[in-house]
RNA sequence: GGGCGAUUAGCUCAGUUGGUUAGAGCGCAUGCAUGACACGCAUGAGGUCACAGGUUCGAAUCCUGUAUCGCCCA
């Protein structure tokens, strides 16, 4: 073993012998009662670029999880896989496949670019995949699925199917968030908002038919002025003073020529605000729409789906024709507008104004709000409630979603949300019930399984498909207001059927040209990816998993796609199957960048997870993570670029590069002189630690208590403490103290000290195996005696060694030594003298040198302890030090001054603690409302500060009468 | 506009039901090539826990308000 571990050299060594050993960690559907089940599936990646940080911590935890739970003798399973990501990946591949050839889509076809796109993904998801091995994780890699292959894309129709014949899924015209470069409905999420410095202008709209005394026009201040041309109504507060008479008369559109009433609408209209008048353009804002739909006003669409103005952009006004149609929207028809406003005099004041203007995340470009015919998965609650996969009923998709995460009866929670604060966003978002637009424009994706065939037909096609159909029922048809019927069909080979009839029977029937939003496909990944719609009484493995490992045990995701994804995937499993995915779901934290700002692209403040994997190693990085995963929402990470790669990267990775350097040096030196197994094979812990040396007691009761604290935080999920508790230990306790301690005992060939460290190296190498899993499988290779791989190794379990009188001891053992190597520093003695120590010790209280500590205050120390009592006197020209019940004296080095200094100085800070505990303890409400045990304790505390006081009263008044004496000490 | 979070040492963060002298890592200072490790060892300095009130015998911790920063949703 070399003095430097070299991550590079390790780790796709072991990950081979991980994979061909564990058959590539293939989960089995075996026996086990369910409390001895894990299962976790991978919140997929899509396929668009390469992991980021965020991928790399969401992985470790989870593998942290699955190999304790592995190591636990759990039969586990970890589901990986890749998302499709519909929009995201088909804008990606667009965008290059233009800049490359110059092509759009359309000069493609759908065939080609969907082939082109599934191209990509082969070369980046095969990457993305390999990224996750990189950093450990053990998944299941027998069976990694994407949302769009065979198995997922049965399920996505069985689901489809499901939902259509539950009459959960319509097809409406609503307005959605369009996105004019792509030619797509995009969803909520999938905008953001930035700020622009647009102008706020007031145009005046003419009152119609106006009376003496009234006003010629109403002002109306927008930002939006091209919207106009589509507007159906003015509205004012029905309560406003100013116009509540005006309500129900008419004004004229200004260039369209158009009148248009005068609505109240309290909902819409704030009197306070701007003019108190608003326009209403229900095809063009989602206000609007709504208010559109109280009143029962027409919707005027004005775009095409390319952003430029329809037919309905013209008209006439004033004597003028205006026209408008085919300028681009946003742009060149507003300023045309603005122009012919202007010359008919109708603006009356134009301010600046920022406002916030959505974006598309795909496009980049201006969101329009358009009317459009899309598909809706109902999320409200319906007559009659929805009959879920299990037969129970429920009011509605999102009330089930909401149900499955409040208390029952019991007050059990059917998914467990931690931390436990992310639980109400969920459950408030799940309560507007909003209608979810499944729908997209795209190609690239599950394509909707929805056939429309013409009025003139339906009735014919219903009976034959209702003859074929018999008790199959692989369509589902449903006849539209205007008489044509929609037909969903079941399956691919359903797909086929239902075309061969019609062609028989010469009808024209039109599949719906749109796909599903690639969330449908992700919402039922826990179900898909088990082989639902399958149930397991099919031979297939795949099929087995459902029944064994559903639901599963773990989801950790990061908290935005707690609704658009977590929610989902709720409603879908208990809709489809019954049952929740989950039964807890982990938030993890968004890593940021040293300033609070989040890793981006655009910023160029990314850290890749693969190059610290090369420059520090997997489990550097692996630790690094999750010592940082606490349960705060942000984690920042500063960063800085490498000087030598040009990459960027941080020092916090230093930690776990350090930390892993420290285990192999340790380990080096345990291993180096272990010698044969048989030397201390025959030694029992059990022995040791009732009746050994204090060290050895002390090193087997702090090993015991590591297991303890690791197991329960690695149920809580605590994994920052997990780390920074196993690395205190085994840094600190192990290596610090009693690696250096047994360095003289192993040269006097003591086999007890052997034995030990064997059983320390071996039990923090299983407790940091999920943490750190190279280099634990890679030290574990070389210890004696270790029969077979660490991956399934048993995870330690506490033995009865904890105990809080050796802890105490071997504490003051520590305190002593420190006491003494301070002294060392203070008079700059060279590390190599030995020192002559007298200790003057409380006898025979608990805290006075317990038994072994002699031998190891002096091997650590570099000492020789000449003295040891109750009454002992301090040695001439002693240095001193006081530390709780004993009086260290270093012999021959004083410096009385300085001595004098230090103990006064030591002095003050005593009095401050004291008179702190005596004004306690003379506070008659204290003494009789705190529990009896704090009081108690500040008793003992200030026993315990007296003592120390009277040392160095002691110490203090022998330095007066030696220096009164004229006695020499360096000066 | 609504919700959530953060504010503790120079930096990044812990601090689980309020209770003895508020901790860690990095950085800093001093010393050290000591037979595991300089990616190391030893020791040390460094904090009115954002601010203002309140509850309590007792507040970094609970409550109210203010400020700054961030995230989510509209």
């Amino acid at each position: 073993m070399g003095s430097q571990y070299e991550p590079g050299k390790t780790e796709f060594q072991i990950w081979k012998r991980w994979m061909q050993e564990t058959g590539s960690f293939r989960g089995v559907a075996g026996q086990k009662p369910p409390e001895k089940r894990f299962s976790v599936v991978i919140p997929p990646p899509n396929v668009t670029g390469a992991l980021h940080l965020g991928h790399a911590i969401n992985a470790t935890i989870q593998d942290i999880l699955i190999r304790y739970h592995r190591m636990n003798g759990d039969d586990t399973l970890w589901m990986a896989g890749l998302d499709h990501a519909g929009i995201a990946t088909q804008a990606v591949v667009e965008k290059t496949i233009f800049e490359q050839e110059k092509k759009s889509r359309h000069d493609l076809g759908r065939d080609e670019l969907v082939r082109r796109i599934w191209q990509w993904k082969e070369k980046f998801g095969d990457r993305i995949l390999q990224q996750l091995q990189a950093v450990g994780a053990s998944c299941d890699w027998t069976r990694t699925r994407f949302t769009l292959d065979e198995q997922c894309a049965a399920a996505v129709r069985e689901a489809f199917f499901r939902l259509f014949s539950a009459g959960l899924i319509f097809r409406g015209l609503r307005l959605v968030n369009w996105d004019t470069h792509l030619k797509t409905a995009v969803a909520d999420d999938e905008i953001y908002f930035e700020p622009l410095r647009g102008q706020m202008t007031s145009i005046r709209y003419p009152l119609v038919d106006r009376q003496a005394g009234e006003p010629e026009f109403l002002v109306v201040a927008t930002t939006r002025p091209e919207t106009m041309l589509g507007d159906t109504a003015i509205a004012v507060h029905p309560e406003d003073a100013r116009y509540r008479d005006l309500i129900g008369r008419y004004v004229t559109v200004p260039l369209v020529g158009r009148q248009i009433a005068i609505i109240g609408d309290g909902l819409l209209v704030d009197p306070a605000f701007g003019t108190g008048v608003v326009k209403v353009t229900p095809a063009h804002d989602p206000n609007d729409y709504a208010t559109g739909l109280r009143h029962h006003l027409p919707q005027i669409n004005l775009l095409t789906a390319d952003g430029r103005v329809n037919e309905n952009g013209v008209g006439e006004f004033a004597g003028r024709q205006h026209d408008y149609r085919g300028l681009r929207f946003a742009s060149d028809a507003r300023k045309a507008v603005l122009a012919d406003l202007e010359s008919h005099g109708l603006i009356a004041e134009v301010r600046v104004h920022e406002h916030e203007v959505g974006h598309s995340d795909r496009s980049k470009t201006p969101i329009e709000p358009y009317l459009s015919e899309q598909w809706f998965l109902k999320m409200g609650d319906v007559e009659g409630g929805v009959v879920l996969g299990d037969g129970r009923r429920c009011s509605g998709m999102a009330q089930a979603a909401i149900d499955a995460v409040a208390p029952d009866g019991d007050g059990e929670r059917a998914v467990k949300i931690f931390p436990d604060r992310y639980a109400r966003g969920y459950t408030d978002w799940l309560a507007q019930k909003r209608d979810w637009c499944i729908s997209r424009q795209l190609w690239w994706g599950h394509r909707i399984p929805v056939w429309t065939a013409p009025a003139a037909a339906s009735g014919e096609l219903r009976s034959v498909l209702a003859a074929h159909d018999g008790g199959e029922q692989l369509f589902s048809s449903r006849p539209q207001p205007d008489g044509s019927l929609l037909i969903c069909a079941k399956s691919e080979s359903a797909d086929r059927l239902l075309e061969n009839m019609a062609e028989r029977l010469a009808i024209e029937i039109h599949r719906d040209p749109d796909v599903l939003d690639t969330w449908f496909s992700s919402a039922l990944w826990p179900l898909s990816t088990m082989g639902w719609p399958q149930t397991g009484t099919s031979p297939a493995a795949e099929d087995q998993l459902l029944g064994y490992y559903y639901p599963t045990s773990v989801l950790s995701t990061a908290r935005e796609i707690l609704t658009l994804w977590v929610a989902r995937m709720v409603m879908f499993g208990l809709f489809c199957h019954g049952e929740v995915p989950f039964k807890k779901v982990y938030i993890h934290a968004v890593i940021q960048d040293g300033n609070g700002r989040p890793m981006k692209k655009s910023l160029g403040n990314g850290v890749d997870p693969v190059d610290i994997v090369e420059s520090h190693g997997a489990d550097a990085l692996r630790f690094t993570l999750a010592s940082m995963a606490t349960e705060t929402q942000d984690i920042r990470l500063p960063v800085v670029k490498d000087a030598g790669t040009g990459r960027n990267t941080s020092p916090r990775f230093d930690i776990g590069r350090n930390f892993a350097n420290k285990l192999w040096n340790a380990a080096r030196f345990i291993l180096s002189n272990l010698g044969d197994v048989t030397n201390y094979q025959h030694i029992n812990m059990e022995q040791i630690a009732g009746s050994g040396e204090l060290v050895d007691r002390w090193m087997i009761s702090a090993t015991d208590q590591a297991i303890t604290q690791a197991r329960r935080q690695m149920d809580e999920f605590r994994f920052a403490e997990l780390a920074n508790g196993l690395y205190q230990f085994f840094w600190g306790d192990v290596c610090d103290w009693y690696l250096e301690i047994a360095k003289g005992r192993i040269r006097d060939g003591d086999p007890v000290v052997r034995a030990v460290l064997a059983h320390v190296l071996r039990t923090s190498l299983a407790l940091l195996h999920p943490l750190m899993p190279f280099i634990t499988e890679a030290i574990w290779e070389k210890v004696p005696g270790s029969a077979g791989l660490l991956v399934v190794a048993e995870f330690p379990v506490a033995g009865t060694h904890s105990d809080a009188d050796i802890t105490e001891a071997f504490a003051q053992v520590q305190r002593i030594t420190r006491a003494i190597r301070d002294i060392r520093n203070e008079y700059n003695i060279d590390g190599r003298a030995k020192l002559e120590v007298h200790l003057q010790v409380d006898s025979p209280q608990a805290l006075a040198i317990p038994a072994g500590g002699k031998a190891v205050i002096e091997s650590l120390a570099g000492c020789e302890i000449k003295a040891v009592g109750g009454e002992i006197a301090a040695p001439k020209d002693a240095a001193i030090a006081v530390v709780a019940g004993t009086t260290v004296f270093v012999a021959g080095v004083v410096n009385r001054e300085m001595e004098v200094k230090k103990l006064r100085a030591r002095r003050v800070e005593l009095e401050k603690l004291m008179s702190g505990g005596q004004g306690k303890l003379a506070n008659g409400a204290f003494v009789a409302k705190a529990p009896e045990k704090v009081v108690q304790g500040i008793r003992d505390q200030l026993a315990v500060y007296e003592s120390e006081m009277n040392r160095i009263d002691t110490s203090l008044r022998d330095l007066e009468v030696s220096a009164a004496a004229g006695e020499g000490g360096r000066q």
